[in-house]
DNA sequence: CGGCGGCAAACGTCCGACGTCTCTATATTG
DNA sequence: CAATATAGAGACGTCGGACGTTTGCCGCCG
């Protein structure tokens, strides 16, 4: 394993020292692999990981190229990796979401706009309107706390958060909130989390962001007890530190 | 762009609805091929990428399997995405890591076991030890952070905190200290995030941890201020929400 | 029973060819 | 002269086959 890895690693550390940087074009692929001791299959096979991880774009007809090197591109892949996280891993995530959105939602509040609490406001109305539609409700929710987190101004943080809460793992909460009525309820958590927005209090934002998480954990919890009781043995054994067997729609507090 | 792309979306797909279990096997590529309607080469680019994306296993000679799929492999990818950032934007990681870290160490005091603890000490004796060699500072700072953050249990947070604090990035933040003669400040603030973990006190821990984010963050700006004054011309527009202009090893407190 | 050798399977790499798409510069036309 | 149509060159996309190297396994031999 070295030609094919070598080559990736080349041009990573050409991009990293500067020698091509957000923009530039890489040499055709047959000079490229002349330059590099090897094959143009080699080569291809290494644009091919690259571009994969948006380091790389390739314009058919045109050339290759290197994309911005943008948070919101390399951070990217975070989203894909949490989609293929097994079922006992997820809580793990939920817990990172629990840890950090609450803490970023506090300092989107100290940097909130009028305009972005006029875009949340629509959201929340589009989101009521749509409380039957499952589908729309996941793009919503989606849709609303990408701009809660926007707000911080802080792509990395924003690219880093749209992917711990993947459109997979929002759709299994969301299946359960509904089935379990309580999609209002949810609802009127995002309307918490504006109204603490809207004032600009951070510690409530906080609070509110956290009050949310922990209902989507619960959700998430049920959603996969009952999936795990259906399949297949009870099962149960803790692979983290503290798996605790909780029970369904509540948990422990936050201290 | 379809053939390809196509089939790593097949294989990832596959590899989701649990028809690839971890530890599964491919067919080999040639019949994976025909399977999929496309040649060898394309299959091949195909299970590259998932290889570098730390889903698939491919073992010469014998076949590619699907990897354990542990937040550990597939969240490893951040530490190589971070590593390509620009300069401008790793601010906006530092500034993740200061929202981040800080609740994460605060957990990490809760679940504190004495093993850990001692390790810890060893750790921060061997820093101590090593106080004029930057190799070794590096080494140990990023095994002390690691470990504290392991304490917690949660693979995927330890994963992604030791993605965003790359090698490069340490580096830098310890080249600063070095030469700003503040590496000795920084092991003290190692030893109260020690002792704030030891004492099992959340609060603390993560008021420790805070401070000790924040004073690399100030050398990173340092650095980073130093850098491009030397390169370019001073250069300085905001990119996120609040760029401040800020000066050497000291910043606004954190409310 | 254990070590050894050889076979078969599978990945790694290379080469050459052809299709298709883009961009660009040229030629055409109103 | 300008806008458009067009032909060509350049570059990536895909294919097919061939050969080397490594690995795993199984039967053979001591």
């Amino acid at each position: 394993m070295a030609l094919t890895d070598d080559a990736i690693a080349r041009i990573r550390s050409m991009i990293q020292s500067g020698e091509l940087p957000p923009g530039a074009r890489l040499p055709p692929e047959p000079q490229l692999a002349a330059q590099m001791g090897l094959s143009r299959s080699g080569v291809r096979e290494a644009v091919k990981v690259l571009e994969s991880a948006r380091v790389l774009d390739v314009r058919r007809g045109d050339g290759t190229y290197v994309t911005s090197l943008a948070p919101r591109l390399l951070l990217e892949g975070v989203g894909v990796a949490v989609e293929l996280l097994r079922d006992d891993t997820l809580l793990e995530v939920m817990e990172v979401r629990r840890l950090l959105e609450p803490v970023a939602t506090g300092l989107a509040a100290l940097r909130m706009t009028d305009a972005r609490l006029d875009e949340l406001e629509r959201i929340l109305e589009d989101m009521r309107a749509a409380a039957d539609d499952a589908e729309k409700l996941i793009r919503f929710d989606t849709a609303f706390h990408h701009t809660v987190i926007a707000t911080t101004g802080n792509e990395a943080l924003t690219s880093l958060l749209d992917g711990l809460s993947s459109r997979t793992l929002r759709a299994r909460v969301w299946r359960g909130l509904i089935e379990g009525n309580a999609a209002h309820t949810t609802i009127d958590e995002h309307q918490a989390i504006y109204l603490a927005l809207r004032s600009r209090d951070q510690l409530l934002a906080q609070a509110s962001a956290l009050m949310h998480v922990n209902t989507s954990e619960a959700w998430l919890r049920t959603v996969l007890a009952a999936q795990a009781g259906a399949g297949r043995p009870p099962a149960g054994r803790g692979h983290g530190a503290d798996a605790a067997t909780a029970g369904p729609p509540t948990r422990r507090a936050r201290s």
